[in-house]
DNA sequence: CTGTTAGCGCCTTCAC
DNA sequence: GTGAAGGCGCTAACAG
C-alpha cells in the first residue's frame, strides 16, 4: 500500500493518461473534462475525475494541445526598446489584452539591433506563435516577410513596414505634431526646433516631422507673426552626431537671446522633441548646458510623456498607448480568427498637457 | 509540372516528413540533420537535405521537439512591475543571458496584483517551462510552492519569498542602505527620513530599512553629532495613506526651517528613498508643495536611479540591474542542468552617485 | 454518456 | 550510413 514515494525527486508531473487510470476511466473522458464539455459527462465519473486531478496536481500540457490543436494561444510581441517608456506602457495594453482574450504573449526585446529582431522573429516562428505584434526598428520588409502575406498575421504599432501590408495602430502622428506646433505658435514662439532621430527608416518620426514642417508651413500662409521652423536629426545611438546636432541646437539658442530670465516667448527657443529619448537627451544636454535655470533659456515640448515631465514642468502630448497595446491585441485576435479585410489603420488622438515650459 | 500553387492562403508549414519527401529519404536522416550530427551523413545527402529545407522554407517545431524531448528551453520570467525602471533594466541582463545561453524567456507582469502572479505561474507550469525567475510581490510560499522543492526549479530576483528556499539574486540591501546612510551623515545631516513602501511582505524593504536603523544607532554610538532617523511608510497604491505620510513629512519640513535657501544641510532635512517608485512620488510631492526650488528645502536620496535622477541632480545609489538579471539566468541555467547545491545568494554591491542634491 | 483508435511533428531505439 | 517503428501528451473522429 505504497501511496507517496519517499523520494520526490523530479516527480515527472502527471499526464493525462495518469489521471485516466487514477480516475478509472478513458483519456477521453478527462480530455473533455479539461475542454468544459461538462453536459456529456455524467456528474458520477466527473466527480471522479475531478477528484483524481485535484489528487494528482494534474495541470493539461500547453505544448500537447497545441501541438495536437494547431494552435497554442502564443502571440509574438516585437518590441525594438524597452527603455522607451512608451513601450512599457504599450505592453500593459498588450498583457491585459491578451489575458482577456486568453493568448499569452512571448515578449522579445530587439534593444535597438535589426540583427536581434531578425533572430527573435525567426525564433517566434519556430515556436509556432499564432500571430505578431511588431512595434520594428527601421527595418526591411524581407525581414518580416514570413509574417506578412502568406506567413502568420501580424499587427504593426507605432510604425509601419516598408512594402508590408498589416494593420497598424498608433498615434494619430500628423494630428499630433500639428497640435504640438500650434500650440507652440500660438504660445509665441518665433523659433521653433523640431528634434528627431534619424526618420528615414521610422514612419512614424517622418509623418511627425512632415507634418511638423507643414503646420510651420500653414503658420506662414496665414500672415501671422513670421515664425522660422527647423528640423533637428539627433541620432541617439551616435555620440559623434549628437553632440554635432546638439552644439548647433546651442548656438541657435546663444543667439537668441542674451538676457536670459526677461525674454518673451518671442525671443526664446523652442524645442519640439518627436519623442521622449529625444527630448530625454536634449533636457540632460540643456541642463548640463545652461545649469538648473535651463528652461528659462528654452522652451521643450516632447511627444509621449514621461514620468519626468510633471517632475520638471515640461509640456507634452501624450499618446493612448495603453490603448494602443490593447488595440493592436484585438486586431491580430481578430486576424487569428480570420479577418480578412484589407489592412486596417488604427489612428489614436495624442492629448495635449500643458505645462510651465511652454506657458512662460 | 505543378511548382508552386497559385493561391497562398494558408500554406501550412512544411513538417519533418514533407522535407523526408522532398529530399528523397525518411525522417531519421533529417532529424539527425536538424541535431548537428552532420558526421552520420553523407556528403550527398547532406546537401539534399539542405537543399529541400530551403525550399521548402523549412522550420521545425519547438513545440514537437520540446514535446518528444521533455525540455523546450522555455523559461518564465515573472515581473512584480515592469513601471519600476529597476525591472525593465534587469530584463535586459536577463535577454542578454537567455539569448547567450540558447532560453527563450517567457515574459509575465503582474503589475503589482498578486492574483496576476498566481495566474501567470500557474500558466507558466503549464507551457513547461524549465525554470522560472521570480521577481515576486509579497505572495506567501504556497502560492510558489510548485516552483520550489520538487517542483521546476527557481531563481528568485530581489527578493526573498517567506519558506522558500532558492537561488536569489539582486542587491547587496544592508551594505546600501548603510551606504546611503552613512552619506548623509556625513554631509552634516540630522533630520533624516527613511521612506519606503509597506514592507513587511517584501525582503528587500525590510532589509533596507532594518539596515537605516543600524547605521543611525551606529552613528548615535560613535558620539558624533546627534541625527535623528525616522522610518516613513508610504504605501503607493493607498492613495489615503499616502497623503497622510506625505502630510507627516511636510510638517516636518516645515518646521525644519522658516529659511529656506539660507539653510545648511544640519537644518535641512533629508529624505532617504528606498527605491525609485518611491523618490518619484515624494519629488512630485515636494515640487507641488515647494515649488520648483523644492530641493533647497529637502535633500533627496534615493536607492536606484532613474533617468530623471540626473536631470533634477538627486544623489542615488544604482543597483547593478543588467548584472542582477544575467546572473539570475545564469543561476536558474546550472539548476535546470541539474546542479543541486543548496540555496545560493548572489548579493552585488550597489553605486553611490553623488549629485547637488546631497551636497548643498 | 463513454472508450477506442488515430495521429499532431518530432526524436530515438533498433534493425538493415 | 540509413530508414522504419513507436511514443511524447493531447484531441478528435468513430463506434458502442
Amino acid at each position: 500500500m505504497s501511496t507517496a514515494p519517499t523520494r520526490q525527486a523530479a516527480p515527472r508531473r502527471a499526464t493525462i493518461t495518469d489521471v485516466a487510470r487514477e480516475a478509472g476511466t478513458g483519456k477521453t473522458s478527462i480530455s473533455r473534462y479539461l475542454n468544459g464539455e461538462m453536459s456529456v459527462l455524467s456528474p458520477e465519473l466527473r466527480a471522479r475525475i475531478e477528484a483524481a486531478i485535484e489528487r494528482l496536481d494534474y495541470q493539461p500540457n500547453q505544448m500537447a494541445r497545441g501541438l495536437k490543436r494547431g494552435r497554442n494561444r502564443l502571440i509574438g510581441m516585437l518590441l525594438a526598446d524597452l527603455t522607451n517608456p512608451y513601450t512599457v506602457e504599450v505592453l500593459q495594453g498588450v498583457e491585459a489584452a491578451c489575458h482577456a482574450l486568453g493568448l499569452m504573449p512571448l515578449i522579445c526585446h530587439a534593444a535597438n539591433e535589426v540583427e536581434m529582431e531578425r533572430r527573435y522573429l525567426q525564433l517566434l516562428t519556430t515556436y509556432r506563435v499564432e500571430g505578431v505584434i511588431v512595434n520594428a526598428l527601421g527595418v526591411r520588409e524581407e525581414t518580416l516577410r514570413p509574417v506578412g502575406g502568406g506567413g502568420i498575421p501580424a499587427v504593426l504599432v507605432d510604425r509601419s513596414v516598408e512594402g508590408l501590408v498589416a494593420d497598424i495602430v498608433g498615434l494619430d502622428n500628423r494630428a499630433a505634431a500639428e497640435l504640438g506646433t500650434r500650440h507652440l505658435l500660438d504660445g509665441g514662439f518665433r523659433d521653433i526646433w523640431f528634434v528627431v532621430q534619424p526618420f528615414e527608416q521610422v514612419s512614424s518620426r517622418r509623418l511627425r516631422e512632415a507634418a511638423f514642417r507643414e503646420a510651420m508651413a500653414a503658420h506662414e500662409a496665414t500672415g501671422a507673426h513670421a515664425a522660422r521652423g527647423h528640423t533637428l536629426v539627433l541620432d541617439l545611438a551616435d555620440a559623434q552626431q549628437a553632440e554635432q546636432s546638439l552644439a548647433a541646437l546651442d548656438r541657435a539658442i546663444d543667439a537668441s537671446s542674451e538676457h536670459p530670465g526677461v525674454v518673451g516667448n518671442a525671443e526664446r527657443v523652442a524645442v519640439f522633441a518627436a519623442n521622449a529619448p529625444v527630448a530625454l537627451r536634449l533636457a540632460l544636454h540643456l541642463k548640463a548646458r545652461y545649469g538648473a535655470g535651463w528652461q528659462a533659456r528654452v522652451a521643450l515640448l516632447s511627444i509621449d510623456d514621461p514620468d519626468w515631465a510633471e517632475l520638471t514642468g515640461v509640456t507634452t502630448i501624450r499618446q493612448p498607448t495603453y490603448d494602443i497595446g490593447y488595440r493592436a491585441v484585438e486586431f491580430l485576435h481578430e486576424r487569428i480568427e480570420g479577418v480578412e479585410t484589407g489592412a486596417r489603420d488604427c489612428l489614436l488622438p495624442g492629448e495635449l498637457i500643458v505645462r510651465a515650459s511652454t506657458s512662460g
